[in-house]
RNA sequence: CUGAGGAACUACCACG
């Protein structure tokens, strides 16, 4: 069990998906999903390798009792994998099983409320913290800062914040980030010139963020050119304060210059190339980059029905490996963008999930083709009306 | 003495 143990951690850090399934294989020929620590292992490899519903196969198929850290595992996995609705449900089960969530629950927990805007699950949280006295954990009070930020109470993370008995960077960070968020970058700016602040990579690239949602590049490229250390975040920020700008070749350099490219800085080129009609260009660097996810994908579509070139557009569509219900949208418009409605009513028809914009996109199609009477039934029909 | 946890960047519609 060590030696599948200490095999799978090396597959998680180099995300080695291949080799992982086949330590999973092994797993399941020799029985050992029974054992606590090699179930625990899978896990966390699957969700790393951005596999929640493995994590949640494996979960399931473990023959032991719980513990705390096969909750933190699983819920961990949801909450990094962009499935709070996940993450909070597995949490209730864990604490409706009678187990005492510990400090490494809170914190996957509480980030799951925060990106949902749930308020009142975050609260519900908080009164659980305190109750069970895990309120000085540096880790469960910066992850409840940042909750209270996204959920748009800022003064409420102020206070948490001042009471801490020892901050970190992300204590540090997470509230920045939130007066950034909310609009407040002078506060933003007090807290990060404070002498005790403590400032990383995060904190720094945070700022410049700021900046550029101010469509202030002078002050970004400033702090950017003076930032003590960059990532491929900080470079991707910068990319994205001329595309706020519609520099399409100051982007374009940002990016020919960054030191190395992730798979945003890839898709942020697409996109901004699509926007500017450069489409050969953008279909280029489609074919170049080095892997793919479903948002480029997206963005190339989008960027060849912006284009008029819909039939490319649906072409990428069918080629798709997986399609979510962004891609469906970006589909649906398209069509509706280029007078196809017969072919965009069609997708909306068989699409697996809708939501509020599929609907808007549809109703939008009817009311260009002057089918008020169409768009009046699907407006009614709406489940969810923004 | 194993393992799990919190902060910053990209794609679709409408609204601003």
């Amino acid at each position: 069990y060590r030696d599948i143990c200490a095999l799978l951690l090396t597959q998680t850090h180099t995300r080695s998906s291949l080799g992982g399934t086949q330590l999973h294989a092994h797993v399941i020929k020799s029985g050992s999903q029974a054992v606590p620590l090699v179930t625990h292992h899978l896990i966390n490899f699957y969700s790393k390798t951005q596999l929640p519903f493995l994590s949640l196969q494996v979960f399931d198929e473990s023959g032991f009792q719980k513990t705390r850290t096969t909750w933190s595992s699983i819920i961990s996995a949801f909450a990094q994998n962009e499935l709070p609705v996940l993450a909070i449900e597995y949490f209730r089960r864990m604490v409706g099983e009678q187990t005492r969530p510990n400090d490494h629950n809170f914190p996957s927990a509480i980030k799951a409320c925060a990106m949902i805007d749930q308020c009142d699950a975050g609260k519900c949280l908080h009164s659980m913290v305190l109750k069970m006295g895990y309120s000085c954990d540096v880790f469960v009070s910066s992850s409840l800062v940042d909750m209270y930020a996204k959920c748009g109470s800022i003064s409420d993370s102020r206070k948490l914040f001042d009471e801490m008995p020892e901050r970190d960077v992300v204590s540090w960070t997470a509230l920045i980030s939130g007066y950034i968020r909310c609009g407040l970058m002078e506060e933003a700016r007090r807290l990060f010139y404070r002498p005790d602040a403590l400032k990383n990579v995060v904190t720094w690239t945070a700022m410049v963020r700021g900046y550029v949602r101010l469509n202030l590049v002078n002050e970004a490229e400033r702090l950017f050119d003076a930032m003590p250390v960059k990532n491929v975040v900080s470079w991707n920020t910068m990319m994205d304060a001329y595309v706020q700008m519609g520099q399409v070749d100051k982007v374009l350099d940002v990016f020919r210059r960054m030191p190395e490219k992730n798979i945003v800085s890839w898709n942020t080129a697409i996109t901004m190339l699509m926007r500017h009609r450069r489409v050969d260009e953008g279909r280029r660097l489609f074919d170049e980059m080095p892997e793919r996810d479903v948002i480029s994908w997206t963005a190339m579509l989008t960027g060849l029905a912006r284009n008029g070139r819909v039939d490319e557009a649906r072409k990428v569509f069918d080629g798709m490996p997986v399609r979510n219900v962004v891609s469906w949208n970006a589909m649906i418009n398209g069509y509706v963008k280029n007078m196809r409605l017969n072919e965009a009513f069609e997708l909306f028809r068989i699409m697996p999930e809708r939501n509020s914009s599929s609907w808007n996109s549809m109703i939008m199609g009817f009311i260009q083709n002057g089918d008020l009477d169409r768009a009046r039934e699907l407006f009614d029909r709406m489940p969810v009306k923004n």
